[in-house]
DNA sequence: TATAGCTGTTGCCGAAACGGCATCAACATG
DNA sequence: CATGTTGATGCCGTTTCGGCAACAGCTATA
């Protein structure tokens, strides 16, 4: 089913590997025929897509215009076929997802076991970053769901669902502050802390936070793995930061206590956005574990605002 | 610049059109050539596209997928065609507007001239038809932006924005009538009534207004064109019903006179939906003729309210 | 500084795709 | 039954496409 001009496919290809014969290699074709059709796309366009440098391509202003048309078209083309796979019984697919790290303890794997169960023809590829990168990767093509800190987005990306949830300290069952029901951010500093680096969202949620306070904070560990972050809080060498998204099965060992952190009376949210391209109409099997997706992170939150009730939002 | 497979191109003339040769014609080839494609198209689907009736092709499911695919990458195309022509200063292209009548009065005569005052290389292709024959254009992608009563809208298409206007009895200016401020249905009956036809969508705002009343009316006049009745009117004829959009200028000569319509101390609102296709971007000329579309039926309606206060919506 | 390895481009040539012409059978209309 | 129109097909010249090999330009390494 390929009826489109491999001109596109081969921009397509040349886009993402930034090089000619790479993406000649890609498709099993001579680099000689790549090389002709994007001088023909550019003589058609009448303008250059690409800078020729000397290790490789990258797109000039009208490239990115045509990659940006070229991305509707194939992803258009792929919720095509899968309409006309879905009507003759099959359904079949890869859902393409990039998220951040909070929710690959127990949100998405439980969600995609539950999901393989129901759909066993469709697939599923997981890709973790940060949150900028999560937003850059669906610009580009690279995935079909992102779900990322809630910033600011780029218009080329819709914001499906908005869920908040409490930011909270993670600490081992025989920490001292354990034994309270939330916690305030002067208790945490005054006991050693593991920060997140600034490559982590919980970073930018907390340093306005803590600099207000002013305190010599206690020697600390920082790192950028939030796994890490929670493993050493079980190990009692201190106080972490993070939803409760990430602690679920830990907690359940009770080896890990969450509590709901508390600043000058209110809760901290941290706001998670779940993300498309705007430009595109998902595949029909897309569709459905989006719903699906939105649907548990709504009942997450619920679950979660009931278990440490607080003015509503 | 035709980087698209001539199927494609080739496809979308022959569902136009509703047939080979007539699509041949019409693209400047040979019929062969066009049904070669077509079948080729079928072969690398897997499916037939058309149903082939002894007096032209008919879409088949499958084809109707098609159609939305191949729509949406010909439409995506014109927008990408746009934004490189805006990038070297050019700024040209067709707005394509499908409404119903009561915009030709004044609103889009006046919008589409100060447009043209502006950006002398937009032109603008309107087509004025029934509420639900604009919708279907705008399905079919015979016209980027849509302006029907709002009734209810398939889901391909998205309403930018909703704006309502009051609908009222319009007169002559030495109408009996006239001297009123505002005006009931039971008013209206007891002069004869330029009816609208079912086709018009006034129709089906009154109807069931008037079968409450179970009045036996006066011996009434029946018409399709809002033109038409409101010429009537104008002459004396009888009552014509309408909102303030179609008689801007003919009120303004006094000849015509328009009374709200009370219905049991409550307006009769007449809701205007503005329309485009949802899986679509539109070009930046088009969509910067929207905002001014809406903009302008924004103030309308705001001025309306002002002239005639009542409790809003 | 020479060399090896990479890049994109180009000339040449066979293969595949495309389009035009004429023709066919099927069907509708008069 | 005759005529006109429909889409499909065989034949053939033209265009396009892709593979091979060679080229110039550049970088990194020895």
């Amino acid at each position: 089913m390929r009826f489109h001009s491999p001109a596109i496919q081969y921009f397509h290809a040349v886009r993402r590997t930034g090089s000619i014969r790479a993406a000649a290699r890609l498709l099993n074709v001579a680099s000689s025929a790549v090389s002709r059709q994007i001088l023909k796309l550019e003589q058609e366009v009448g303008s250059p897509l690409f800078e020729r440098n000397a290790r490789g391509l990258t797109l000039t202003t009208v490239g990115e215009m045509l990659a940006r048309h070229v991305m509707n078209v194939l992803q258009d083309l792929d919720r095509f076929r899968s309409d006309v796979a879905s009507l003759s019984g099959t359904w079949h697919g890869t859902v393409s997802i990039a998220c951040i790290e909070s929710l690959t303890e127990s949100v998405l794997p439980d969600l995609i076991a539950s999901h393989r169960g129901r759909a066993r023809r469709v697939s599923f590829t997981t890709e973790v970053k940060g949150s900028s990168d999560v937003l850059e990767a669906l610009s580009r093509g690279e995935a079909d769901i992102g779900i990322a800190m809630a910033l600011r987005h780029p218009p080329d990306l819709r914001q499906v669902a908005l869920k908040r949830f409490r930011l909270g300290a993670v600490v081992a069952g025989d920490h001292p502050l354990a034994r309270g029901k939330t916690v305030t951010l002067t208790q945490c500093l005054a006991f050693p802390v593991i920060h997140a680096l600034p490559e982590l969202s919980i970073y930018h949620l907390l340093q306005p936070l803590i600099a207000q306070l002013s305190e010599t904070p206690e020697p600390a560990i920082q790192a950028n793995s939030i796994d890490l972050m929670r493993e050493l809080a079980a190990r009692g060498v201190g106080v972490a930061f993070q939803t409760q998204l990430g602690i679920g099965r830990l907690s359940r060992d009770s080896r890990l206590v969450f509590l709901p952190l508390d600043n000058a009376g209110s809760p901290v949210w941290s706001d998670l956005g779940i993300y498309v391209r705007a430009e595109r109409t998902l595949p029909a099997y897309t569709e459905s574990f989006l719903q699906e997706l939105v649907r548990e992170l709504g009942e997450r939150e619920r679950r979660e605002n009931a278990a440490y009730p607080q003015v509503a939002r």
